[in-house]
RNA sequence: GGGCGCAUAGCUCAGUUGGCUAGAGCGCCGCCCUUACAAGGCGGAUGUCGGGGGUUCGAGUCCCUCUGCGCCCA
């Protein structure tokens, strides 16, 4: 009467496949959405960018959030565990132009039957509506997400497949939309003029992201600037970008910089233009480069954009969107001999226009000297060839504190009522929030992205007239203005004289990241669902984005919920090259997350990446997956051996010292996984079980073997199978949140249903079975079976080998505990005569029978 | 330049509120075919806890400082 099943030769082949398809077809990981709030654990899973591939670090980070998901579940939580995939964006945009040979213009209308060419041609791409080029985007996305999909299905993810959401579908669109469309109600968006770094040649603005520096020849033109207070005392800067003297709106020097500072408060006229400007100072103006004082042009770099905003500045541009010199003469050119130095540039390319202006400055004497050659550093977008300007656009801001202290404050405050694990990623938070200086920026001049959903009315002479916005209704989400028309329009209205445009920008991915809870929570779309699941109960994320996307979400739950987005942030670290730098994704996809579990098993990968403490990073580590196959691997042999011995029940009394000693000893283990469990710390829980495992398999099951076997004791060998299968059975739940598939084939040989769901490990049940058990009995007992052992691998016998007499000595209370466990020790060690005596420490001393022939 | 973190055995890392002789695994060395496991088991050796200073009866742990590394921001 076994009633096991347990295999002749257990293996971990082919049981993911298996008991991923049964998790599968038993829907074991589905929400159960008649549970309420208290009774759920909800997840804002991270979606994974689709356009590459997953690495190793993904396998890394996801497993963390699964092993934490696994555990609430078996604590009884109905665990909400939804997956999105990040498939918003340039990099998916690019792969669909090469893909299909098409190319987005916004301007065309939809063409619902379109089909992409048959033979793609990158150099002859067909030009198509944005919402055509969504929607290839869209159907080549799902081609990957299904490759990620198996994978994560492969690596045990219990994730609710039922769940999943794209930042590009429809739900998220809307829900984008929609709580843009809020923030705007409530006057949390607004539109404004700013700069913003832009390629002329696609005529987009680019993202940090984008950019790369690129060592370029320049060089430095000496420029005298005649001062106010006396024309013919000169201050001379030296720039690498003289064309840009029109828009000068200061100089600035280092305040520490002796020569400068009789200057400072002054002012000086710019040479040709005839605009007076202030000589300022700040931190930033390097002493050391050029003459140590240096033209703040709007804009020539980045530092101009920060000396403008932190010196509150004029914003004087002459750069238009195409890279050409503006064609109007700007108001601040105001003298007649000014406007015709600017005439002369008007419209010319940037690289014209400094030939004219240095060829002009030489002629009027306000260049010194030749031109200085370098090479410095310039800003390029990554796919582009011509160096990035900077522009003054209109662009759409949501706020988020940079310029308003009491939401500043409100958001800080916020970040503070989060629980952080670890906790010191608060700090990034902080350092971000209490750092900014200016809005979030959310449009973008691109095609792949939630269309802003606006549309402006266009004055007598076909100009729009952005302060008269047209929104769509609500309940007309998502929409796209660029083939939608406005209530009270039609389409040949579109763009026509009294007519209406459509906003041709995008929102910046994280105007929808930052609504991932929303989104996979059915905020607004199903807000029976949102009321069960949010605010979510952790975020899992990575550190470099908390500033982004943990921010974002931040800032847009507080705006429209006035409350956290989540409870809980669980920031994962990165995985690290052997050599301890950051693994770069080249490297991470020589080594492909598939052949690793093929390699190693799902088990052993998630062993590996469960090693990894939160939010520390950690170093790839194959040594570790084979650590994790090895423990695998055991579970099954210790598992067959005990549901070998026909330890399947644990209703016998447990009446021995040591079995009782065994479960104190466990009782306390479960204790600590649990409370690190609860502090989110698994790789502590891990490493707990882990410990208590080996030492259960090393020393107790050798102990107890003989005792469980016997025939003759039979209170004693059911007090052995008791405790044993009380162990065996605590085991496979210590360890299923991290080693999902041995732990669920072995429960299979004995128990019903799926050690997924089944409740996790009480430990004070376990004291309670333990009784007046000592769980330092259980060192004890091992320090003794050591020595003894070590006599005997001293003596080059085998375990086996008979000890005709052992004597242990130790202190009073140790011998009285080994006194209990004397009939096993005896067992285990094959000791004829087991003495004891006093000492301090414990100590064995051996005489083998002799070897017979 | 500012912030955060890290530094413990050859390697990868634990070490909780300060408290017994600082631990684990890998690797290394030795032993053992043992009726769950030889793709295994058992045992052994291995430390200036980055340097310096301080607080304390007591510091890997707390404080100061220096060095090196990583990340974020500027």
């Amino acid at each position: 009467m076994t009633g096991t099943r347990v295999p002749e030769k257990p293996t971990l082949d082919g049981i993911e496949d298996r008991w991923a398809g049964v998790w599968d077809n038993q829907g074991h990981y589905t929400f159960d959405r008649t549970k309420t709030r208290d009774q759920v654990f909800s997840i804002d899973t991270p979606p994974p960018t689709v356009s590459g591939s997953l690495h190793v670090g993904h396998v890394f980070s996801y497993t963390h959030t699964d092993c934490m998901a696994r555990y609430k579940r078996m604590r009884g939580f109905e665990v909400f565990y939804p997956m999105g995939w990040d498939d918003n964006g340039l990099p998916t945009e690019r792969r669909v132009q090469n893909f299909y040979g098409v190319r987005c213009d916004p301007s065309l209308p939809y063409d619902p039957d379109f089909t992409p060419p048959a033979t793609p041609d990158a150099k002859q791409q067909v030009p198509i509506s944005r919402k055509n080029f969504i929607e290839l985007c869209e159907q080549l996305t799902v081609e990957d997400e299904v490759v990620f999909e198996h994978l994560w299905r492969r690596l045990g993810l219990s994730i609710d497949w039922s769940q999943t959401y794209q930042t590009i579908g429809r739900n998220s669109q809307q829900v984008s939309q929609l709580a843009f469309l809020r923030n705007l109600k409530r006057g949390e968006a607004y539109q404004a003029e700013a700069p913003t770094l832009w390629d002329v040649t696609f005529r987009t603005a680019v993202a940090q992201a984008e950019l790369e520096d690129r060592e370029r020849p320049g060089a430095y033109h000496r420029i005298g600037f005649p001062t106010t207070a006396d024309p013919l005392t000169k201050v001379f800067i030296e720039t690498t970008r003289p064309e840009l003297l029109a828009a000068c709106v200061a100089l600035v020097a280092h305040p520490d910089d002796e020569r400068y500072q009789p200057l400072f408060g002054t002012t000086v006229t710019t040479p040709l233009f005839e605009v007076e400007v202030p000589v300022l100072a700040h931190t930033l103006a390097d002493p050391e480069k050029g003459s140590g004082i240096a033209m703040i042009c709007t804009f020539g770099d980045l530092t101009d954009v920060i000396w403008w905003r932190e010196l509150q500045l004029p914003t004087r541009p002459i750069i238009g969107w195409d890279g050409r010199i503006l064609s109007e003469i700007p108001e601040w050119i105001a003298t007649e001999s000014a406007i015709s130095q600017y005439e002369h540039i008007a419209g010319a390319t940037s690289h014209t226009a400094k030939e004219r202006i240095v060829a002009r400055l030489n002629e009027n004497g306000d260049l010194v000297g030749e031109p200085r050659e370098i090479t410095h550093p310039v800003k390029f977008f990554e796919k582009g060839d011509k160096p990035l300007e900077i522009v003054t656009t209109r662009q759409w801001y949501i706020t988020n504190g940079g310029r308003d202290p009491k939401l500043r404050a409100d958001l800080v405050a916020r970040g503070s009522e989060l629980k952080w694990h670890p906790a010191h990623m608060k700090v990034r938070y902080e350092n971000w929030v209490e750092g900014l200086n200016g809005d979030w920026l959310i449009s973008r001049q691109r095609f792949f992205g939630v269309p802003i959903p606006l549309w402006y009315r266009l004055d007598g002479e076909g100009n729009p007239i952005y302060d008269e916005i047209m929104m769509p209704q609500e309940a007309d989400l998502p929409i796209d203005p660029s083939t939608d028309v406005p209530a009270g329009f039609t389409e040949d209205q579109r763009n026509a004289p009294g007519g209406f445009m459509g906003d041709p920008d995008v929102m910046d991915t994280w105007a929808t990241s930052s609504l991932t809870p929303q989104i996979a929570g059915g905020w607004e779309r199903d807000p029976d669902l949102w009321a069960r699941v949010s605010p979510m109960d952790v975020r899992p994320q990575a550190h470099e984005i908390i500033r982004t996307w943990l921010f974002s979400t931040v800032v847009r739950s507080h705006l429209e919920d006035n409350r956290l987005p989540f409870l809980n942030a669980a920031i994962s670290g990165w995985i690290l090259d052997p050599d301890r730098k950051k693994m770069s994704k080249s490297k991470g996809n020589v080594v492909t997350p598939m052949s690793l579990l093929d390699e190693y098993s799902a088990d052993a990968v998630r062993y590996w990446a469960a090693s990894g403490r939160p939010g520390t990073d950690t170093a790839f580590d194959v040594g570790q997956m084979k650590i994790g196959r090895r423990l695998a691997i055991k579970i099954l042999n210790a598992s067959k051996f005990v549901l070998g011995l026909n330890a399947t029940q644990n209703d016998a009394a447990i009446t021995e010292a040591v079995d009782k000693a065994l479960l104190a000893q466990l009782a306390k283990t479960v204790e600590q996984a649990t409370n690190a469990f609860e502090d989110f710390n698994y790789a502590r829980a891990l490493e707990v079980a882990e410990s208590f495992f080996w030492n259960f398999t090393d020393d107790y099951v050798e102990l107890v073997k003989v005792r469980a076997y016997s025939e003759t004791d039979l209170a004693g060998a059911a007090s052995a199978k008791a405790a044993l299968a009380t162990t065996l059975d605590a085991l496979l739940k210590l360890f299923a949140p991290f080693l999902p598939f041995v732990t669920e084939e072995v429960w299979s040989w004995w128990q019903e249903g799926t050690v997924h769901r089944s409740p996790w490990p009480d430990s004070s049940t376990l004291a309670a079975l333990a009784g007046d058990g000592e769980a330092a009995m259980v060192a004890d007992i091992a320090e003794a079976l050591s020595q003894i052992r070590k006599s005997k691998s001293d003596a080059k016998v085998s375990m086996r080998a008979a000890i005709e007499t052992a004597t242990i000595a130790a202190n009073d209370h140790v011998v009285q505990r080994l006194t209990l466990a004397a009939k096993d020790l005896q067992a285990a060690g094959s000791i004829e005569s087991l003495n004891f005596a006093s000492a301090e420490n414990i100590e064995v001393t051996v005489v083998l029978a002799p070897v017979a022939q």
